[in-house]
DNA sequence: CCATGAAATGAGCAAATGCTCAGATCGTAA
DNA sequence: TTACGATCTGAGCATTTGCTCATTTCATGG
């Protein structure tokens, strides 16, 4: 499927190098050993001691959590929820202006989602999208969810057939070992007959079926920009994005486009899409975005009331709350 | 109660300083910033910064876990449920010869707890007290289990009438929540009419009643060498001490005292603690403890089958299967 | 068998970090 | 107001850490 680069991050069956990297990073972090200390608690150079703990990080075997919730956050917090209706919302600290909102956000994001999938209660939890979830699920940890279900809340095809793309429901199901139904089909048709084909498939049918009723769904949320995700990845060209941009388009949740009010557009694009729209029913929307360039696009959606949780950051929410 | 000291570190009502030691710290750990640039982010001096990150570290706003299952611990926790008939056994990476066992057992032990008490089925905890379990406690991040009762298998109250002690129960209370039953109770009577005066208290006797039927027993275990808990604390004179030893005992769970192959001394001392003795029923107990002081303890309380889950650390397990 | 390239290793060095000490700041009491 | 004590703050310095580069090791293919 991919290249045959062995350098590949997935989990392959090493046995001793990842344990070792593992057994060093605990060593400092937990014993709080110098290199030197741990060099020679493992009979190693010190240098390879430095590069085994750097490897721990960089490879995700290390997580911190910071255990105090800061004043300020909360507030932002209490303030989103009460602006705009919301139901819950998280606000992570920020990290300062250069740095990817992301990567605040994904570990913030990831053990609240832990602590949702650890509920007893077979749950099933409906799944966007993109760069933002595909983060958040790398960070997160691997619990035993096996009584829930996850589904697709849109199809798994770029224009191009190629179906990597974001590939988020299957390492989500990978994380907490749950059942799950991705919408393998294209994640827009061209016309409508291919809309309805897709569509009366069985197995898009009963996905569809199944997101609809889903107890919960959880979303990024996509910028109508120069570099907007849909454009980037090739579901629009520049003339539709521009067009759309004209008709008031400012942001997307599942490939979905809505004008600034919150409100989907009616435009052709929007009705060729195969996944399901959000809100569906009474199902509860948690949507997982941040950053400057997400900014009109999350006020317009808070504006519409098409979410009703919202994970942020610091700077973000408070753009936010001062409209 | 205590010193008038301000220095405490219970949580107090402080608004900034603690915040801003998180705020620091999720930049350090999180951002992975310099603290040159924490420095300039918050507007602080460069010293302040690590001031604050230092700080933030060891008042436990921080925690750290390594999510790599080291494959030498697991091989170690099947050989321990293998070898001694336990049903669930846990093995934390060793931290070298040096260090307090506990540095490295109890941030392994907490989160797996925190799974526990994260079920949602209602259950009855029962809990030992102990150095070990208060050095638990303290790594237990605060979810919630305001579901769950949590009861103490053994009184709170020390010979010289001070009920501070090692008061885990309430700790693990303000933790998850969850309502607690304390033993209110000297540890042990001085003689039987004292016992079945204590023992016929109502809130003694519910307490007693509550702890025999618990889910779950969670408790420590004490060693018998010249500075065995039980002498220490003033529960035992030098002489009782001797005389146990001499009689066979070897070690202690909520201060009952067993001989090596793990039973119980037909001993006075014994007879009159006013707490429940485990195992009880078909109540499963789970240990934790490690360090080779408690060797001869815990090798005793599996050969005796007093326990039926053990959490430990690296040396301990290997010294237990080598016998 | 050797040649080749990629990854692992160790040395050296610059940057970052943690610690100590002296001075500053603040609140309290005379 | 001034003296006092305790904490807070910043500078300097020793230690620790992370990075780069040259070398070695290992695996693969000629």
């Amino acid at each position: 499927m991919m290249q045959a680069k062995p350098k590949g991050n997935v989990d392959d069956t090493d046995i001793s190098p990842r344990d070792l990297a593992a057994r060093a990073a605990w060593l400092s972090f937990v014993g709080g050993l110098t290199q030197d200390q741990i060099a020679q608690e493992l009979g190693i150079s010190r240098q390879r001691a430095q590069r085994l703990v750097a490897r721990a990080s960089s490879e995700g075997l290390i997580r911190v959590r910071i255990e105090h919730p800061i004043a300020e956050c909360l507030e932002l917090e209490r303030a989103l929820k009460a602006r705009f209706g919301l139901t819950s919302a998280w606000v992570s600290p920020g990290l300062g202006a250069g740095v990817d909102p992301l990567q605040g956000l994904a570990p913030f994001v990831a053990p609240v989602l832990e602590r949702l999938f650890s509920s007893d209660e077979p749950k099933v939890f409906a799944l966007g999208t993109g760069r933002t979830l595909k983060t958040v699920v790398d960070q997160l940890r691997a619990v035993d969810g096996s009584r829930h279900k996850l589904v697709s809340l849109i199809g798994n095809v770029a224009p191009d057939s190629s179906a990597s793309f974001y590939e988020v429901i299957m390492r989500f199901a990978e994380k907490i070992q749950a059942r799950h139904y991705p919408m393998s089909v294209p994640v827009a048709a061209r016309d409508d007959v291919e809309l309805n084909l897709y569509r009366s498939l069985p197995h898009v049918a009963a996905s569809r079926e199944l997101a609809k009723s889903a107890d919960l769904a959880i979303v990024g949320i996509g910028q109508m920009g120069d570099d907007a995700p849909l454009y980037v990845d090739g579901f629009l060209t520049a003339d539709e994005l521009t067009a759309l941009r004209a008709s008031g388009g400012v942001g997307e949740i599942c490939g979905h486009i809505f004008d600034a009010e919150g409100r989907y557009l009616d435009h052709p694009v929007n009705d060729r899409m195969v996944g399901v729209r959000v809100p569906e029913g009474d199902m509860p929307v948690y949507c997982i975005g941040a950053g400057a360039s997400k900014l009109a696009a999350l006020s317009a959606a808070l504006r519409g009331g098409l979410i009703d949780g919202l994970f942020t950051d610091e700077w973000t929410a408070k753009a936010l709350i001062s409209q």
